[in-house]
DNA sequence: AAACGTTTGAAACGTATGTTGGAGGCTGTC
DNA sequence: GACAGCCTCCAACATACGTTTCAAACGTTT
């Protein structure tokens, strides 16, 4: 571990850190001095901090998208269920970090963050440059669920992201949480199996309150 | 507007920004130039930044923790429905908000943050101060979910929990994107009653996971 | 009117942060 | 061996932050 590159080191400890703290409340020193390497290293390889957190989405994005295009275009033609959808993300997410689940609660508790911590910055970089695999799942999602409304569909997405990002936020705390209590201890994989259920739940959800309006069904196309 | 007293000034002040761009990116210089007070008088009035932010946390969650336990009082005689628990939070924010919609979406973004953000301090300091009403909400829940067990329970009430946080922390720049795609506003009292939906719906999913466990047998259907 | 405690005001303090400049070292090539 | 290019290190910079100080202003009581 001490053998790998500074840039290797400073990516590696900074998303760890950021992950654990946040972007602000994580200092370059912090990093650096983790890390073992120079706090000038940080502007010389990647030139501000801001660049920095950049990078280490793209570290995680551009795999994990690479993948899921690929995935959905051999799953495209078969047939597609919603948990299967769903847990394509998952899947996908696990399968790019190499099975280490600690990573993919990184991944995910980074885009929690850059979602709700920085206000317009991160949020308009990662959605330029990485809509349209997302635009696509969305339209598979759009395809099993004509029951929906574009407006419900958009919701029930960002409810599912809510679910995920902040239950894999406090993963560690919330797992020795509900492990002190009792019993055997649950493994992280089980959790994302239960995450799975919930968010299948949700989107499937009878929709109660826009039967109650008007409008209703004919606002399509 | 200008009426109000330093104190009661700050503290509008903070939970709005607090909520817009978080604990740490807030400085007590923004706070106290946009209320229009003196840099010095949080130092004064509440000793520290770290008591501003309970400050704000405790007069949200002090009338909101007594009208809940109040009504968990009158209902808890009557029959209890999941929906009914589930949008009892979400009565009880709002009423004790006095109907201000958006000071109930600051309430639950605050609520969001303080268990995402801050890693040790908040996470404890809400657990120690407010867990009683918490607890008993939880063991209502228990009696209207008794296929779960109590950890999926515990898990699932985590990821609504997310689900609602998540949601209302970008709720005006989700409002916009929703809305610029099309068709009417939706208003922020009917995403919330489709958050309940989609909420209810994943706390009532059935557990795929378990069935395939020894212990939860129990021959579905 | 005077005295007192309380609140506000402007300025400064110490510290931590992101960033930069320049000296030194390492590894290749000629 | 000398040189060039890339990298590391140390030191410093300017800035922003939370906090403190202390005098002035305020409001109430005597």
């Amino acid at each position: 571990m001490a053998q790998a590159s500074t840039v290797e080191r400073i990516l590696d400890t900074a998303e760890v850190l950021f992950a654990e703290k946040g972007f602000a409340e994580t200092s370059l020193r912090a990093i650096t001095s983790k890390a073992g390497v120079n706090l000038a290293a940080v502007n010389y390889h990647f030139g501000s901090k801001e660049s920095l957190i950049q990078a280490v989405f793209e570290r995680f994005l551009n795999p994990f998208c690479g993948a899921l295009e690929l995935q959905m275009d051999e799953r495209f033609a078969d047939k597609v269920t919603l948990e299967s959808l769903l847990g394509l993300v998952a899947t996908v997410a696990m399968e790019t970090q190499r099975g280490d689940a600690r990573r993919v609660a990184i991944f995910f508790r980074l885009s929690g963050l850059a979602y709700t911590q920085a206000q317009g910055h991160m949020r308009r970089f990662l959605r330029e440059r990485y809509a349209p695999p997302f635009r696509r799942w969305l339209s598979l999602l759009a395809q099993l669920t004509p029951e929906l409304t574009q407006q419900e569909r958009f919701w029930r997405v960002h409810f599912a992201l809510g679910a995920t990002t902040f239950a894999l936020s406090g993963m560690e705390s919330l797992l020795a949480m509900s492990n002190q209590g009792a019993q055997q201890p649950m493994a992280a994989t089980q959790v994302s199996k239960e995450l799975l259920d919930f968010v299948a739940g949700g989107i499937r959800a009878p929709s109660q309150t826009s039967r109650a309006l008007p409008d209703g069904e004919s606002a399509q196309k």
